[in-house]
DNA sequence: TGCATCCGCCTAACACTTTTAGGCAAATGA
DNA sequence: TCATTTGCCTAAAAGTGTTAGGCGGATGCA
């Protein structure tokens, strides 16, 4: 009543991405948003289309902060150095924020995604791929390969995947990344294509 | 009026996975579910405690469901036969079955977890790495790899992540296979633990 | 066959989320 | 100072989840 909370979209999305770390993407609503800024929920109406696209911006947000942190991580590094750097600089965000990181999973329509960070993401896969030197189209099997573990990882470990079992995850990551290391400077000799041959 | 629908949990839980098929497994709703029986919303409430738990047991059918496929895909083969048809069938079901997939991915509480066909599909993974012969915790770690590996890829590939570029994921499948059983081939020897070593 | 019981689905009601339509008052700017 | 815009409001409708309690047909027993 006194003052005006002053809404704004950015405001909106960034309380909402802190709201899906605390209680999972999932269950964040426009609802609880509104409660959080003391303000009635049709208020929100104003800034941000519907629900969907509440979502939609914090995909886009996380996809954002994520592709810096990767950037950051992977500055001034090649090679294996580059690979773990990026692959913990991803791991690191889904811990510290769980909810932008399946935020950053939320399916986008094609326009959107391809105007989002998603694109960066995969010219950071590729900078640090070049360094492994393959030729096509191993690099970019070797792309999805990365994108494929990482994830799958990640977000096994997140939903608690690995604790009912020994050793903690966090010993398997470098055995992983080091095995990928080791994959991808031999992939091309240990690249023999399979013959789908039916008959 | 004339005839009751008979209802069951097992049917309901069977008309949910369908549903999931087909809406995706996060628009799968009690409501929705009575309109396919022609029931009253509250009727299910006899069968099923609530919705989380109609989600839950969905989740426990397809692991089930996945655990079979895999189990018969698996008999009779080893080593790298048996890993390709392993990977095969997990990727044949989540494209078959695409809210199934997602629903087998639902949060379970630690005792249902249990109570799963979870540890089935742990066993089996365990059971094709034994023809590769890693020495623990290298096997752990693998199992774990190959987890990652499998949902990460065909999560990523039913959310249409590989759908906008060349070359199509279907070929960057078995390339990605090919890599898994060379890299679990040569895995002792190329293993070299990372130091995490701070001072 | 008749009666009591139980089971399965129903109606009713409440709480919550999403969304739209329209209103009022504070902020803005000429 | 006043007109306009902007920002949040009230009101209301539709959909989902959930609980409480009721009624009638099916079932079991004498």
């Amino acid at each position: 009543m006194a003052v005006r909370p002053g809404l704004t979209a950015e405001r909106l999305v960034r309380a909402g991405a802190e709201l899906a770390d605390e209680v999972g993407f999932e269950h964040v609503t426009v609802s609880e948003l509104a409660r959080r800024f003391d303000v009635k929920v049709a208020s929100l109406y104003s800034h941000v289309r519907n629900s969907h696209d509440l979502k939609t911006r914090i995909a886009l947000l996380a996809l954002d902060e994520l592709a810096d942190r990767a950037s950051d991580a992977v500055a001034g590094r090649a090679g294996r150095d580059a690979l773990t750097a990026f692959a913990d600089a991803y791991r690191a965000y889904a811990v510290e924020h769980p909810g932008r990181y399946t935020a950053a999973r939320f399916p986008l329509d094609p326009q959107t995604a391809a105007a989002s960070a998603g694109p960066r993401h995969a010219r950071m896969s590729r900078a640090i791929l070049r360094g492994y030197d393959l030729p096509e189209p191993a690099e970019t099997h070797a792309v999805r390969l990365l994108g494929s573990v990482f994830h799958g990882f990640v977000s096994l470990e997140t939903a608690g995947g690995f604790s009912h079992s020994a050793p903690p995850a966090a010993e398997t990551w470098p055995w992983i990344l080091d095995a990928l290391d080791a994959l991808l400077r031999d992939a091309p000799a240990s690249h023999r294509p399979i013959k789908a041959d039916p008959s």
